[in-house]
DNA sequence: ATTTGATCATTACGGTGTATCGCAACAGTA
DNA sequence: TACTGTTGCGATACACCGTAATGATCAAAT
């Protein structure tokens, strides 16, 4: 029987999974940002039909649910390290350059609940290092205080680094001199205090930005966990 | 000369202005949320062709740029209020009740720089407050640590409230028995510490988790503000 | 009176998320 | 081995989107 015979196996479709779109989108997001994820980007990135992945997922914020616990891989730190302080301190750390590596995740922060096995291990580990140290309900707040904190932050730090990026100057730059439309505003003597701050601001890199106001918080919790009834 | 002779006067296009604009996009964004909100369906509200708009703005972008300096004109407090403290407490509970009224906000929340006047005029008042009580870059660092923290609270408090309002659970009996997702997780014993937390966890009204972790904040800025170098 | 320039409406383009539907390959049965 | 139900896939289709390009219309300027 010679190969011609033989019928050619049939084409079979390209075989998926989760991971594999969940990597095709990060990808998508990590050049073109988050609005360069399309399902049918996704699916033409994967040599794939576009309904094809309504099998995998039901819904396009359901991909974007994904992604977001694929990056919490990146921030589950590898090995458990002592201290509350040095916990929290390292999952703001990990979270920040995760998302440096990965704008688009500052537009998802903190915009849905994350429940993902990788964020709910991110939890874990978090709540290990904080259990016992004071009643469970000073805990978590002090877990959803911190969290607040860095999430706003990187959310800002990453809006500011985009407006520098889309402008060309840096924050204090633009604001001082060359945005005509915040330099009319200040010249209206209507805001004083912003102005004198404009002013006299000395430019703070972004990252001790970042640090100090963490320290600030971790002193908070810490004082709060010392004595929870306050 | 009668009636018929004159001709009607030719019918002149609805007066338009960015007031009317972002006055009907707010609206469409508290009944349907942003996603309810395009170009074309704010036209229409406004009997309008959908292109008209862009004598105003140049892109959807700027619209939402607007409607946040908008809502801004309902956070800033009317009265200049006495002690720093109560300024930044202050704004941090204006800032989440016009949230609370225009959930939509959450979604823009720290997403782009805010420098619209009303936006500005906020920044105003906060920075006077606390001028003078330490250098200008402790001050800075604070504004922006309670900036931070409330964003990232009030962008928390919203997701979960969506989430709430999806699954008609509250976040806690979700969680602890009627999600079969987390229970499933729960239940393979990688989470004990989160277990436990959601066991034992009580349910705290969002209202006062967030006044909480707003106060250890204020706590720890009022420390900086006494001893600046620290 | 004629031209010009600005304003507005229409049309059109290339994209989006996703519902629907028909087909083709497989599993199970007779 | 023939048939049949089920499942998973691809193609098509729909309603909508932001906005570029174009065409019409009218007030002001020459």
């Amino acid at each position: 029987m010679t190969v011609w015979d033989r019928p050619e196996p049939t084409a079979r479709p390209v075989p998926l999974d989760r991971e594999r779109i969940v990597a095709a989108a990060i990808a998508l997001a990590d050049e073109g940002g988050l609005e360069a994820v399309s399902l049918r980007k996704v699916a033409a990135r994967l040599d794939v039909g576009p309904m094809r992945l309504y099998g995998y997922i039901s819904t396009k914020e359901e991909l974007f649910d994904l992604m977001v616990d694929e990056v919490h891989a990146e921030i589950l730190p590898e090995e458990r390290s002592g201290d509350w302080r040095e916990v929290l301190r390292i999952r703001a750390h990990r979270t920040r350059s995760a998302t440096l590596r990965h704008e688009w995740l500052a537009d998802l922060l903190g915009g849905r609940p994350t429940l993902g096995p990788n964020a709910l291990a991110v939890n874990e580990t978090t709540l290990a290092a904080l259990d016992g140290l004071a009643d469970l309900d000073t805990v978590l707040r002090a877990v959803e205080t911190v969290g607040a904190y860095f999430t706003g932050a990187i959310r800002r730090e990453v809006a500011d680094l985009r407006a520098e990026r889309a402008t060309g100057l840096s924050k204090l730059d633009w604001q001082r001199a060359s945005g005509p439309y915040v330099s009319r505003m200040l010249a209206t003597g209507r805001f004083p205090a912003l102005a004198k701050a404009i002013h006299d601001g000395t430019e703070v890199d972004a990252e001790t930005s970042f640090t100090t106001g963490l320290e600030w918080v971790l002193d908070a919790v810490a004082a709060k966990l010392a004595r929870p009834s306050a």
